[in-house]
DNA sequence: CTTAAAACCTAGTAAACCGATAGGATTATA
DNA sequence: TATAATCCTATCGGTTTACTAGGTTTTAAG
């Protein structure tokens, strides 16, 4: 299951790719009109910034901006900071990886064996698409 | 992440379809083989042949099989008795759909749109895996 | 210079979920 | 009758999740 954290994060995204424009977005314009906790929201922007997809202006006027353009930014980056693994499975993923305790052998493991496959089929979704095609799409 | 439920429930499937045998194989035996907590994994085989991928027979020389063949048992529907939905979000899930309470549009929501094709690529994965492609395959 | 508006930061918290455990009841075999 | 197995219910400690509270700091505008 998605968190909301990140299903709120890549919506606070989409928010400011769709709304061209030079100004900053401020994060109560954001929660409004997308129905988010406000203060949920603040850490998550502050999360989007600190991993570097977001700049920030304080101050009255202020708010969040994009660094890169929406066709820059890869959905797989933006769900393995918020969200972590892409992999349902530590022994399979690629960027988080850890050994089970109980399996002696992965090779023999049909659980890794499934979930190689799921990995790679879900890694393939999430890094062709990219903030633009998300936002903009159809 | 896949639940440790869910882990163990496809291990000691896999377990009971590579012990080809006519004998009913134990909790008991299946626990320590995988090293899986015997009560824990108790209460998932029951709940696996109370959804039909197993039956049973209790007393002495009791235990667990298969009621279908392994190739006839697809992963999509072991992984939603076990896990539940395969969808990362509920709108998108096509057994456990649920209308998200924040979106007014789903069709305009970029999360939906990304994940729906998340969706489509595990349940290919999971669709086209049975439980002999995992045990014996390669 | 003051006020207001914005981001920034830290902490806490209620509820849910997870993984496991406890303690038996039931059933079948030998 | 003893034993070995499934079956069943309840509980529990720990972790995570989704927030909320309560500020501090920075900036722009009046």
């Amino acid at each position: 299951m998605l968190s909301k954290k990140t299903k709120y994060g890549i919506k606070a995204l989409t928010y400011i790719a769709r709304k061209d424009e030079k100004f900053p977005v401020q994060a109560s314009e954001i929660s409004e009109s997308e129905n988010i906790s406000q203060k949920f929201l603040e850490s998550i922007m502050l999360e989007l910034r600190k991993s570097g997809f977001l700049g920030s202006k304080k101050g009255k006027g202020g708010g969040y901006y994009l660094i890169k353009k929406p066709s820059e930014i890869k959905m797989t980056a933006v769900i393995r900071v918020l969200e972590g693994p892409i992999a349902m499975v530590p022994c399979v993923s690629l960027n988080y990886y850890e050994k089970c305790d109980d399996c002696p052998d992965e090779d023999a493991c049909s659980v890794h064996k499934l979930m190689i496959q799921v990995r790679d089929a879900s890694l393939n979704v999430l890094g062709e698409n990219t903030l633009a095609d998300i936002a903009f799409k159809q």
